[in-house]
DNA sequence: GCTACAGATGTAACCGGTTACAAGAACGGA
DNA sequence: TCCGTTCTTGTAACCGGTTACATCTGTAGC
C-alpha cells in the first residue's frame, strides 16, 4: 500500500505538495504537478479513503436507505436491478460510491448510538460513516425515519414519496397523470364503468394513481362510483380478490385500472375464473410495466414508468446538492401507456 | 456530532479505556464498563467509522463487484433483490455493510491508481476503502479480475463462478446435478429424443448445465445426440431461435431442456409459433425459476435455484473467513425440480 | 533599492479513533 | 514485609490524509 508520503519522498516535496496536486491542482506549479502525478501513477499511488473522509469529515459514499417492510414480506421493487445500475452509474462518474445501508437488531445489541429516536439505527449509520447524502426508497415502514433525514440537513433524495427539507428533494413517477391517461384510454375505448383495485392506504404511490383515476374519470366526462374503487395492497392475490369483489356488483365494471400490474395479474385470474374473456368481456390495465406484463395472456395494457430513468433523475439531483450546494426541484417522471392486449384496443 | 474524547472526560477517564469498552469489554473493570456504556447511550455516542478503519486497516464493508457484462446489455440477474437482502442482513448482524462497488471511465481520468493490471479499477478501489471482503458477482467479462482478488488475499466470495485461493471460496447452484434431474424427470415421462438449449459459452453456470444434461441422459440409458443440442445464451430470443432449428431436424425432439427460463419461455413461443401444443406435443423444462415460469402458458417446470440461500451462504462464507480466520469450502446450494405444466407431468 | 504582493511550497496541527507499552493498584505467597 | 503476578487504566504514538498558516522566492511598482 503505497502512502502519499512514499510519494512525496520520491518527488522530494512534501505530503502537502501531493495531495494538493489531487486536490487543488492549480495551486500547485506545472512542473511540481506532472512530476508528482507521474511518480503517483508509477507507484500505483491511491488516497486512503479512511483517511480522506476522517480530515475532510466527509466520505466519498451515498447510503442507500432500502429495506423491506416487515408488514409486507415478499415485496419485490419492481426494477431494484435498473435503479441501482443507474444510480450507481451516475454517481461512479463523480467519485461517489453507493453503501447498503443496513441494520438489524443483533447489530443495534452490539453498537452504541441507537436510540428511540432512530429506531431504525439508519441515522446513527449515516452519522457514524460521515456520508455525502442520502438515497431514499420508500418502503413504507420509514416514513418517519425519512422526514428525521430530510431535517438533518443531509442531502436526500426520496424515490417515490414526497420529502422536504433544506436539502431535500423527490423523485416520483407522474403517478397521477399515468393513471388519468390509462382511464381516459378506457373511456375512449367505450368503457363508461371503469373500475380501479388501489394500492396499500397510505402509500404515496399508490394514493396518487387512485386520484389519477379520478381524474381520468373526470376528464373524461364520467362520474366517480364508490362502488367502482376498491382496495388493494400491490399484490397479485389482493388483485384478485378485488377483482372477485367487483365483478360481484350489481352492475359491474367492463374495465379496471390497476393499480400495480400484480394486481392486473391477479384481475386477470379472477376474471378469467369467473369464465370471462379479456379484453372482450373485461378490459385490464396496469400498472408499471414489469417484466411478466408482456408474458401473460392476454399480454397487458399498462402505465410504464421510466425505470432507468429513475435512478439516473435520483442520482443528477443528489450531485447537484453535493457539488453545487443547490438543492433542485422534485423531479416528476414522465411514464408512458403501453398499449398491448388486456384493454382490447388491439385486435 | 459527540466523540469518544467528550465521552471519556464526562466518565472521568481515557480515551483509551472508551474505546477499550467498546472493543475488548472483557478487560475493561465491569464498573467502568457500565458507566461508560451508560454515558455514551446518553449522549448518542457513535464511533467514527472513517477513524476506526484509518486505525485498524480494515473497514467494517464489503465490497460487492456487480456490473452489467457490456456485450450482454439488458442482462437481468434472476434474483438479485433476494440476493442483497439476504447478504444485507447476514453482513449486518455482524456489523459489516455492503459496498457497491462502481467504477467508470470517468472516475478513472479524474483518481489516480488505475493501472493496466486493473483496468476495471475494482482492486484499487478495495485497496483504497480497506474492505474487509469481497462479494463477486459473476457477469462474464470481469473473470480475470476475480483471479486477481482471489490472488490477493482478501476474504471473497464468488457466486456462480469457481474461485480460488488463499481466502477465497464460491457459492454455486448445483446446476449440473439439476439439470440432470430435469432430463431424468424428462426421461421418466418417456421421452427418448430430448434436447437441450445451452446457455453462452465460457459462462460457467451453463457449462455446468449443459454437463448435467448429459449425465442426466447417461443416468436415463439415453445416448447423447449433439444433433439435439444447440447454442443459446440465456436471453429469450435465442430460445426462440434454438427452438425453431430444434424443430428442423430430421427427427425433432419431443422434450426439451432450456439452461434459463428466459430460453424456455423463448423456445415455448417458438411452438407455439410452429403450431404444436405444450406439453402434449412438445415437453418444455426450464432453469431458475423466475418470476415468470409460473405465469406463462403453460406454467413452466423448472429447476429453481435457492434465492435466499445465494445470499446467505455467501454472507456466511465470508464472515468465516473474517471472524474464524478460516476459509470454508466451496457451497453448492441444492436445486429443486418445480413440475408445473410445461412437461405434461401434471394432467 | 526598497516595499508590496502574488505564487509555490513546507510545517505542523488536526480529524477520531486503536493499541503497544508503561505505570499503578490489588493481591497472594513466602 | 517484600516480591511477583494479575488486573486496570493512562500515556502517547500511530493510522494517512487535509489544510490553515508560515515561509520563501520572485517580480512589479515607485
Amino acid at each position: 500500500m503505497v502512502t502519499a508520503r512514499e510519494v512525496a519522498q520520491l518527488c522530494g516535496v512534501s505530503v502537502a505538495t501531493v495531495s494538493r496536486v489531487f486536490n487543488r491542482p492549480a495551486t500547485v506549479s506545472a512542473t511540481t504537478r506532472e512530476r508528482v502525478e507521474r511518480v503517483a501513477r508509477d507507484l500505483d499511488f491511491s488516497p486512503n479513503e479512511s483517511a480522506r473522509a476522517l480530515s475532510r469529515q466527509q466520505s466519498a459514499m451515498v447510503g442507500l436507505v432500502w429495506d423491506t417492510d416487515h408488514r409486507r414480506p415478499g415485496w419485490r421493487h419492481p426494477f431494484l436491478q435498473d435503479l441501482l445500475l443507474g444510480l450507481k452509474s451516475a454517481l461512479s462518474s463523480h467519485g461517489y460510491h453507493l453503501l447498503l445501508l443496513a441494520t438489524s437488531d443483533d447489530a443495534r445489541d452490539r453498537h452504541p448510538g441507537v436510540s428511540l429516536a432512530d429506531p431504525i439505527g439508519y441515522v446513527s449509520m449515516t452519522r457514524r460513516h460521515h456520508l455525502a447524502g442520502l438515497v431514499l426508497i420508500d418502503s413504507g415502514t420509514d416514513a418517519d425515519a425519512f422526514t428525521a433525514f430530510a431535517q438533518s440537513g443531509l442531502p436526500c433524495v426520496a424515490l417515490d414519496v414526497a420529502l422536504s427539507g433544506p436539502r431535500a428533494t423527490h423523485v416520483t413517477s407522474d403517478n397521477a397523470g399515468g393513471a388519468a391517461e390509462a382511464v381516459r384510454h378506457l373511456a375512449a375505448l367505450g368503457h363508461r364503468r371503469i373500475a380501479t383495485i388501489t394500492g396499500p392506504r397510505g402509500n404515496a404511490p399508490a394514493t396518487a394513481r387512485t386520484e389519477g383515476y379520478r381524474r381520468g374519470l373526470a376528464e373524461a366526462g364520467l362520474p366517480v362510483s364508490e362502488d367502482l374503487v376498491v382496495g388493494g395492497d400491490f399484490y397479485r392475490e389482493s388483485g384478485f380478490v378485488g377483482m372477485r369483489r367487483l365483478l360481484a356488483r350489481k352492475e359491474p365494471p367492463t374495465a379496471v385500472f390497476a393499480a400495480s400490474d400484480e394486481m392486473a395479474v391477479g384481475a386477470l385470474l379472477a376474471a378469467r375464473a369467473a369464465g370471462l374473456r379479456v379484453p372482450a368481456d373485461l378490459a385490464v390495465v396496469g400498472f408499471d410495466d414489469i417484466e411478466v406484463a408482456s408474458l401473460v395472456d392476454p399480454a397487458l395494457t399498462t402505465v410504464a414508468q421510466d425505470k432507468p430513468g429513475f435512478g439516473t433523475a435520483a442520482a443528477g439531483a443528489l450531485l447537484a446538492m453535493l457539488e453545487n450546494a443547490t438543492t433542485p426541484e422534485p423531479v416528476l417522471l414522465p411514464t408512458k401507456l403501453v398499449v398491448r392486449d388486456s384493454c382490447g384496443a388491439r385486435r
